[in-house]
DNA sequence: TAGTTAAATAACCACTTAGTTTTATACACG
DNA sequence: CGTGTATAAAACTAAGTGGTTATTTAACTA
């Protein structure tokens, strides 16, 4: 994946604004009003956000009169996932302690990813 | 997870410098002159770097004498992958094209993470 | 046409970030 | 002790972020 692709899918996550937006929208469609009934913030201050979370990919928009509304658009999650799962492994073993057998699993290439 | 930590990880990973930095602590401890070398940057800017992955939980670090040796400290990326989760099986669905499913899926709780 | 609603844009402010250069600290070695 | 080495801290700058209020655009409605 492009680094800038995940420069701003991970920026977009550090905030717990576009967090929580991206949890609602996972209930289906929003519009930028019903977005921002929950925060104690100005209508652009949201509009702003979402135009963070769409620039990252993480959300599209469509057009309903005047209404603007938003999806969520998983794919640029999933490749922070899947930038994440290189690292997986390495976690999943410090925790059983194995540091040591760290390099003979990856060069076996044993396991399910 | 508190959220502020997940605010500190996402945004220390949002930095292609700081990725590229917890890339090489993958294959182990390494200190800052040495991680600092294959890049066109001053000394403190890495310094600067770690502080921040470091307050992200991201690495931590001993002491040898001069040397600040950073490892990496995967349960900061641990909970940055699990709240990425939550997210999985919707894409998962949305890619086979099945979003109609997704609620039932959901309100069993039917999968294996 | 005028009025209302939905959202975006503009202009501004305080704060943070990512970098710099310069200086200071801490330790090892002769 | 003084010198080199590894790192951190200080002070600064340019640019970015997250919020505000006021204004504008666009579309529906009466």
């Amino acid at each position: 994946m492009n680094p800038d692709a995940l420069d701003a899918t991970f920026a977009a996550l550090a905030d717990p604004t576009r967090r929580a937006i991206l949890a609602r929208l996972r209930s289906g469609e929003a519009t930028v009003t019903e977005l921002a009934a929950p925060f104690a913030m100005s209508q652009p201050a949201i509009s702003k956000h979402l135009k963070v979370l769409e620039r990252a990919g993480l959300v599209s928009r469509g057009r309903d009169a005047q209404r603007r509304p938003c999806r969520l658009e998983p794919a640029a999650l999933k490749a922070a996932t899947d930038w994440l799962a290189d690292y997986r492994e390495f976690w999943e073993v410090r925790y059983q302690g194995l540091d040591s057998l760290l390099h003979d699993i990856q060069s076996l290439g044993g396991d399910e990813r």
